[in-house]
DNA sequence: AATGAATGAGATTTCATTCAT
DNA sequence: AATGAATGAAATCTCATTCAT
């Protein structure tokens, strides 16, 4: 019943099935849909008995949580090294924007997966699951690069989380849908057009024919 | 077991009842997200047994079509007169982005199952229930504004796909999520910085002084 | 609600809505097996409304009971003339297997329908439905046939009621699954076995070398 | 969602509860017809929940298939020996009445619950589903006997598919419905009566003074 | 640590029947 | 006489979860 050893933390084969798990898990909402992920098709895909996910998971919510959880630490390793090489603002936004595509190729099921849980899941009261979970907020955030821009003098005057909003958006759904509808996609000429609107969208202003920087 | 009349067209009450459920179907999905908006719960908050829903729609899927499909109306109804009142591309573009605004807030409901139903509702054969359904695409388009501005040279080159589906998913997602975390937020406000980040974005880029860094 | 005029007789309108409806039943029945002929199919076939059935007949029952009557009458109808041409109770037998082939051929709807129904209807009790119809014995009966040709020397001594049902069961199933699995099978000559079976099985028997009549 | 072990056999305890399972259904359907014999009906009669049943088998008609197939089996299983022990044609069709009389005495539900579902059940795309079962040909096979016989010189020639089909019906159906009527028949009587009407019916007819009128 | 078996709750859908018009 | 609309009951099936082994 207890998935943890007597002292509360949990075993290392533990971790390891939940970690194998949640990654089946996250495959099976990508492939199939939130709604026809089943405990069933997840264990199916595990190659464990159905009751061998409710042993190691208390209930759906606390795997669907650690697929999220997992994705965030994925993430955060991911852009880590990409964001720290970059030294300015914009460079930072390119880094964002190059390195948020590729890691939604390279853990393609994971982030389709977060996506999901993140739009569908609730909880037992009816909110979103999201909302009840302990989680730490993202990063990077482009919020905070954006932030960083405009202190710097390298962005213009705008509402960050706006900005932030569209620019994350225009990766997670619409780069995700434009893959869904033509998966041939070229996503570094994507990128790049996404680059120059942003970079024409948000240096600052020149007033008369001048320049930034 | 068809809710037509004898001679195949719908009663004026059958079309009421229609609407009236369509109605709350996309309340429930808008409130209570689309996995747990079942027909119990479409039926409850029309008041009407669960039987009734069966006998107006032949099974879950045309029901959700039926959503779709007066959403899609009800948008382009919504859209027409702004649009043919801006002359400009930029003008349409204004018009878009604050006409489409003010459509969610108007219609939130509506707006938010259609989203939910295009990204869950699944046809029998597993495929998407969207692709299933018999729709014409959705008027105005956000892809022909674009074209008319880089034809008339309003706006600069680019690919329109990428730029459409960047200030698409700004609004039907971006914005309502900013929504769903502060209900309070200034559309107007929000409207106006999306309107200066696009215009920025795609307008004709000044050969002469103008440079990034 | 009263399907009868206020002197608790049928109008002829009724009565006509009654036939057409029952044809349609048996017809419902015969194509779609008793399961899959519900009111809603039947109703369809007959092009009125589900209610107009539930008008003319008080249950589902009571229209079965209807259609069950109908074809013993048309039965014994169909029948009448050629048994009183027949003489002689072989030739009553040759008769009855003869006429009851065509009658199965030319009212096959009918028929599959009263064997469905017997088969499978069932009262609200749980009782078999034909069990609870207030009938009279179908006419006219291979039973009385035999008994005759037993008194008259033309048929050896056998239990009529044991080799009446093997008659009747030749010709109710399985003929009819003979016409199921090939629709093409000659009758006539199907009938010319069944008779020559029973002819020399039935026939009062020599005691040595010795001959019938 | 499947009910095997994981290396995809049975264990011993499911193909007992299947088997269990199975015969409630038979039984169920013996005693309240095809129509009436729901899976809740079903579960009822083995004493367990709806959804075990469910659990066991896949839908309704592998549960109707399973029942199809054990009948099968006890049948082939049944008369093998009677079958073996019997040397001339004549001596197993006098095999093959008095064994499957007493088989259907014997094994009475699972008789009447074989016609029922050859008779009603339908798969999902409207055909019989017997003809979408992987069933092998019920043996014995009466057809054979008498073709045994005809080339042994034992029997006369005739239409083996007609006699054939007569012979089975007077068990599988005239037996059944007279044993429905009244419950307290004397097989043995019953069955040599129609021992000796198939003896005279198909022996080889005596050419010298043998004739019909 | 793993799992086969079991189960209650709930989903969608069908059906015979009722009733106001 | 006819019918559109409504409905409760029940059918099949799925699912997350529990539990004894």
């Amino acid at each position: 019943m207890r998935t943890k050893a007597s002292d509360g933390r949990r075993t290392f084969t533990d971790l390891a099935r939940r970690a194998q798990i949640a990654q089946c898990a996250a495959e099976a909402i990508a492939e199939v849909g939130y709604a026809d992920a089943s405990m069933a098709e997840i264990a199916r895909r595990a190659g464990v008995a159905k009751s061998v996910v409710s042993y190691h998971f208390a209930d759906k919510q606390e795997l669907l949580g650690e697929v999220f959880r997992t994705a965030l630490a994925t993430y955060a390793e991911f852009m880590q090294p990409r964001m720290d090489a970059a030294p300015s603002a914009f460079g930072k936004l390119r880094a964002y924007l190059a390195g948020t595509a590729s890691y939604i190729i390279e853990y393609r099921s994971l982030h389709l997966a977060v996506i999901e849980i993140a739009f569908n899941a609730t909880s037992a009261d009816g909110r979103p699951l999201v909302a009840t979970l302990p989680l730490q907020a993202p990063r990077p955030s482009i919020e905070e690069i954006l932030l960083q821009g405009q202190r710097d003098g390298e962005f213009r005057d705008f509402d960050v989380t706006v900005v932030g909003g569209v620019v994350r958006s225009a990766l997670t759904h619409s780069m995700v849908m434009r893959l869904r509808a033509d998966p041939g996609t070229d996503l570094g000429a994507y990128t790049e057009e996404l680059m120059r609107l942003f970079d024409l969208g948000i240096r600052p202003v020149t007033t008369e024919g001048g320049t930034s920087c």
